[in-house]
DNA sequence: CCTAAGCGGTGCGTTTTTTGCACCGGTTTT
DNA sequence: AAAACCGGTGCAAAAAACGCACCGCTTAGG
């Protein structure tokens, strides 16, 4: 598309951090990508670049109008999408980004389905801190954004919302493996792993273990993989958390996996979104209604 | 802006309905325009206009990509605003789509107050009927619209919602004035004025006179002109209908507006409205808080 | 029926725009 | 003090866009 070549270039100076090195890396003159900036900032009326001696950097117009061309890409994009479905095409690609959680059984298990109906269709599943996947939302390198717990940001727009209990994972044969509910207190006097503060799991249990007990979360084992630490389990007697959405047990037939009481731990809330007051791309608004309902269920 | 030339000539196509009218319009030759627009649909890789031995019309994706373009368009808009406004200027413009009743009174008041507080800001304030709006802003040409009970589209999306009773405007002396709500069966029975179908009043009085009635509305004069209808009760013992936000009894003391009985007729919903999913410019959206607080009280 | 008018599209010479090259003045690093 | 980058500029070459004349086609109107 000829029309967003100087987009491109404002990008691509913005990667490289100097005109010179964008340009070595887009095959074309330092002068000649310097004066499509120049001009660009000319008909725009602002400069968007501030000139430090070593390169260029966005300033604050900069950033503004950087937004402006993510969003109006991907608009472009969805466009494109939404052209080649009335032509009878029907595909599409459908970006998200998801906790950890969501990647072993649910996620799978959902595109599967949909891809069965609707093969034409691709995916990216990224595994993003709730941080990170918020970030990726507003920069438009995600569509879709599953994750627990995000920090509520504005640009954040929560579509559909879901309360996980936090489960307690561990041997058949551990000693508190029979019971409905597990107290707090009781599992963390039991050898236990745990995710690190980054985690929307150690959070709440942090949280719940500072308000109803004296005892603290203190891991045998710190690690950022739930999924290594729900196998460690299977090796030694240890307990590890996980949501439920995360668990599949028929696949792990010596663990037990029972949830924390809920007058001792908050359940964590799972939250589908997209970037606020963003149309999104066909394929991607049809895959988010297709993850709404089998969450309902 | 260079890099928005395609999208005007392929506005300037579909407005002048052929290529080489276009290219008259735009000072072009029309061997270079047809180039542009055969150039455009190769990279745009979809073809966006029918070619008709009369001429060119838009296709589907042509339709599609004129709505891409406005939007576009619009939320450069805003985006040049935003700049402009972090380099402490406090410019801006505020278009709005409205009903006749909001005109005389409401409007000029609140968008008065408003640029005194912020006399950068300049407005275009558009009468429109209910069906006109909610297109004028699916097509970017206007921010806002204020309209009594539009045609609920999809993409209005109603920001904030007030009922206004009907009422009925006629002179100090006529035999209904001293009552505290008029019967509509009484109204009816007396000479009247009233607009015709395309606007909310009219409709719901003759909902309300199927309803409750057997006497029909039969205005003596038929009016698009609410002003004038009001005016023309100074003159003559005649009842004018009108919502009281359209009303200032201060300015016309010979006149009474009394609301017509509840039960009778059902109250019009005064709708703020704005395209769905569209992220207004800086200034429309602080001026719609303004509306939405002045409606409030 | 034919003609004239209007339509989109194309080949070609000309004009305008963009690019590449060489080079400037400045700051930072070594 | 020299070397290494940086953004910016003058000028000629290359590329893109344009205007003109003309083609084939359909329709409107006598």
């Amino acid at each position: 598309m000829r029309y967003l070549k100087d987009f491109e270039f404002i990008e691509g100076v913005i990667r490289a951090g100097s005109i010179r090195k964008a340009a070595e890396d887009m095959h074309i003159t330092a002068s000649a990508l310097n004066r499509r900036i120049n001009r660009f900032e000319d008909e725009f009326g602002y400069e968007i670049f501030e000139r430090l001696p070593r390169g260029m950097r966005l300033n604050p117009a900069g950033e503004l109008l950087l937004h402006h061309i993510r969003s109006q890409r991907s608009d472009f994009a969805r466009l494109k999408s939404q052209v080649s479905d009335l032509s009878g095409v029907r595909r599409g690609h459908v970006s998200i980004a998801c906790s950890q959680a969501l990647l072993p059984f649910f996620l799978p298990q959902v595109i599967a389905r949909y891809r069965h109906n609707h093969p034409g269709v691709t995916f990216t599943v990224n595994n993003r801190d709730r941080v990170a996947a918020e970030r990726e939302l507003s920069e438009f390198a995600s569509d879709i954004a599953l994750v627990f717990e995000p920090r509520t940001m504005v640009d954040f727009e929560i579509v559909y919302t879901m309360a996980q209990p936090i489960c307690a994972v561990m041997l058949a044969s551990h000693p508190l493996a029979g019971r409905e509910t597990i107290r707090l207190r009781d599992a963390l006097r039991y050898p236990h792993v745990a995710p690190s503060e980054k985690y929307a799991v150690r959070v709440l249990l942090e949280t719940a273990a500072r308000r109803t007990t004296s005892d603290k979360v203190n891991p045998v084992i710190e690690s950022d993989s739930f999924d290594f630490m729900c196998h460690y389990s299977e090796w030694e007697h240890m307990i590890s958390f996980q949501f439920p959405i995360g668990l599949n047990m028929a696949r792990t037939p010596d663990l037990v996996a029972i949830p924390l009481a809920k007058q001792d731990v908050a359940p964590g809330n799972l939250l589908l979104g997209q970037q606020r007051g963003r149309t999104l791309p066909v394929a991607s608004a049809r895959f988010m209604r297709e993850l709404m309902a089998t969450l309902q269920e």
